[in-house]
DNA sequence: ATAAATGATAACTATGAATTATCAAATTGA
DNA sequence: TCAATTTGATAATTCATAGTTATCATTTAT
């Protein structure tokens, strides 16, 4: 009547809390759907507590459902770390750093990190994940993700943000455009033609960034396409779509027919920072944190 | 070969840990010693790493296995928590507050407080463990306890500290001492007494506070004997052992025969202070200290 | 030297996780 | 409207493995 909770419940709970179909579920997991079912339902009794409501064609969570997938999923995370920690330490290494990055910051940034890591602390692992901002800052509120490497202005409470590296931003033109690095005015000349941009669900920050340069200039831009993809985005200018605004080091690492002009005068940079959360216990994370901010 | 870790493996881990002895872990477990030996090996086997050294007379726990216990320790209290929770949350209240407390706060600040957060959120349940400044601190750090009420004045990073009450100090003389209220004139008459403190362990803040009080008089006070008990403390002086400086919130409660000074003119201060984990998950802690503060 | 204590190993037992087969209810669609 | 499909629950059965008992090898204490 009293059942033993064991992670074998919490893993087979969010695989059902995730796809909310216990036959599904129990494929994922390779199981059978009767045996889920019972699992849950001993979970359910081992906790006196209903933690989804079968409404005989489909499974919702109720509220305490809810809140037990989010500390589960943070438990296992933790669990896993832990685990991989552990076997670090037999070994004698230091640890694993688990970083994510945005595209536009492997250009320079990221290497440099990375080298400046492996010579400070040699035993200590990294696993890299190029992500969304969004995605980091989900992956390091669920302890998935120990730091990431993000454009953004404000992060939410408990996690810590901090400006590691600013770039210029520059224009990106067709070949064949009238206006050269020598004519260069400013970004009044631009007023009527069609711009590129990065997707604001994608970097909110840069959106508005871009927006306040023209704003500056004194003009709305006006947006033809969004994209997700530095390439698609030189792509679409090489064609004469429209121009684009990027971070200057963005440039490099590509072999576009297209040409730049750096944008030196304007007061706006393309920041890139670092995320992590305050409460997050790899102890290697301090050590990271701690040689990316003193330079 | 590749077996999965479960609950079961790390409660049994902890006890191996936590008693170095297999056979007395077992006993407590309430399963047989060979079973208990698989099962550790199994976690050994699943981490790829060794635990402990048994060395055929005694059992250590290696650098990896004293990692893990402190994640185990956590994760397991932090299981504990959520399990709580989301019981809580499926009966409709809101949730469960773990309070410390020094003996001498019972006296009037946590009747006041818990009847304060009864008020303010009917459905939040509390317990409450009167534990030392220490093992306050310790069982915080753990997540075992939410919100700790001591008397210290610093704290570890990571944790937070906020003074709550502030009391006066007051003399403890033997009912027939030569001085009484009306002729007490200042801590210098006691120089050549005898005094009975709580004992440094049990407060370090106290016992520096008492020193103070004295060094301000001009001399450094004889220390008779140290007690953790209030209830010692006074059997102590009315049997003329020494006399006692204490804070005066104290003397309420008990029905001794002493009589008592209160210091109104010296500047020190008996402060308690509330502490709690900035990485706490409870949701319920945040509203707690608000409350706590904004009194 | 003998007795007591320790953790590991081997053989066995029995608990309960997982499977297969099936049902009842709800939905879909010809 | 009625068969076909999809859903989670239930019942009976199988089987993997946690846990048991019995025993050993080694160390320590008397």
């Amino acid at each position: 009547m009293n059942y033993q909770i064991e992670l074998r419940h919490l893993h087979y709970f969010l695989a059902v809390a995730e796809s909310l179909h216990f036959r599904k579920a129990a494929e994922r997991l390779f199981i059978s759907q009767p045996g889920l079912s019972t699992q849950i339902k001993q979970l359910e009794q081992a906790l006196h507590t209903q933690l989804f409501v079968r409404d005989k064609r489909k499974v919702v969570l109720t509220p305490a459902g809810e809140y037990l997938k989010a500390e589960v999923e943070y438990l296992l995370n933790h669990l896993e770390l832990t685990k991989k920690q552990v076997q670090h330490i037999g070994n004698g290494e230091l640890g694993e750093l688990r970083i994510g990055f945005l595209g536009s910051a492997m250009q320079q940034v990221i290497p440099d990190l990375l080298l400046l890591l492996k010579k400070r602390f040699p035993k200590i692992n990294t696993t890299l994940d190029e992500l969304s901002n969004t995605a980091q800052l989900n992956a390091i509120l669920k302890d998935k993700l120990d730091l990431g490497f993000v454009r953004l202005s404000r992060v939410p409470k408990g996690v810590a943000l901090a400006p590691v590296f600013e770039d210029t931003f520059s224009l990106v033109l067709p070949k064949n455009h009238s206006v050269t690095v020598e004519n260069f005015k400013g970004m009044q000349q631009f007023k009527e033609e069609e711009f590129i941009l990065f997707s604001a669900a994608y970097s909110p920050l840069y959106y508005d960034t871009v927006m306040s340069i023209c704003e500056d200039a004194g003009y709305v831009p006006r947006v033809s396409h969004k994209s997700v993809h530095a390439q698609t985005i030189f792509k679409l200018v090489e064609n004469g779509l429209g121009i684009a605004i990027i971070p200057t080091q963005l440039q490099n690492g590509f072999d576009m027919a297209v040409k730049f002009i750096e944008l030196r005068k304007i007061k706006q940079r393309a920041v890139l920072s670092v995320i992590w959360k305050l409460d997050n216990r790899n102890p290697v994370l301090k050590q990271g944190v701690d040689l990316l901010l003193r330079n």
